[in-house]
DNA sequence: TCAAATTACGGTCGACGTAAGGATC
DNA sequence: GATCCTTACGTCGACCGTAATTTGA
C-alpha cells in the first residue's frame, strides 16, 4: 500500500470513473487500473464493481475511502508543517517584526 | 514523500543510528541515507544533526517524528481494517453463530 | 586513528505509455 | 456499433548492494 496507490484510489471513487480520475492525475488509464488492481490484490478484496459505465464504489471500497481520506489528510498536514509558504503553526512568529 | 521514507526516518530517529536502523529494516545504510536524504531534500529541511557517534534529531526532524507517527499508524489501522486475521471492527460478526 | 555516514557505480525490478482485446448495453 | 476497463509489449527511471570516499571527535 502506497500514498500513490491510495490517492489513486480516492481519486477513481470520486470520479467513478477511470479514464476521468487519469485525467486529473494526468496519467493515461492503464498505470491507473494497474495501481487500483494492485491495491485490490493486496487487500485482498474488490473494491469497485466495474459497470458499463464506470465504477462503483462497494462496501470495502467505501470503508477504505474513509481511511485513505484520513492518511492523506494527515500527510497534507504534515507537508503544509515543513511548505516554506508559511511558516509553522506552533513554533510563534519571528522576533524580527 | 512516500510511507516508506516515512517508515525509514522513523526507524533512524528511534535507533539514533543509520546502521541500526538499517538492520532493522533489513537494508543495507546506502539506501537509508539516500531515503533520508531524499526526505530531507523535499521538505528542504535537516532533519538530524550527523555526529561521528550517530544521528541527533532537530528541532524539523522532531516535529516530522509526530506527524510520521501518526500517518503511519493510520495506515496500519487501514491496513488492520482489511486484515484477514481479523474481521472488521463495526461490520459486526457474522450471523453463523 | 577509528567509527559512521555518504557518494559512485553497475545491475535488476517496477511503472509508464501506446496498442490491442474483451465485455456490456 | 460505441464506450469503457483491462492486458500485452517495449522502454525508461528508481532502488538496491558493494566498494570507495568524506566527515568529525
Amino acid at each position: 500500500m502506497s500514498l500513490l496507490q491510495l490517492e489513486s484510489f480516492v481519486v477513481i471513487a470520486e470520479e467513478g470513473h477511470v479514464g476521468r480520475a487519469a485525467q486529473r492525475l494526468h496519467v493515461s488509464q492503464p498505470p491507473l487500473t494497474r495501481r487500483l488492481r494492485a491495491l485490490e490484490d493486496e487487500l485482498g478484496v474488490s473494491l469497485f464493481a466495474r459497470t458499463p459505465r464506470g465504477m462503483t464504489l462497494r462496501p470495502d471500497g467505501e470503508r477504505l475511502l474513509t481511511h485513505a481520506r484520513e492518511i492523506l489528510a494527515r500527510v497534507d498536514t504534515a507537508r503544509r508543517a515543513f511548505a516554506p509558504s508559511a511558516g509553522p503553526p506552533a513554533a510563534g512568529p519571528s522576533k524580527s517584526g
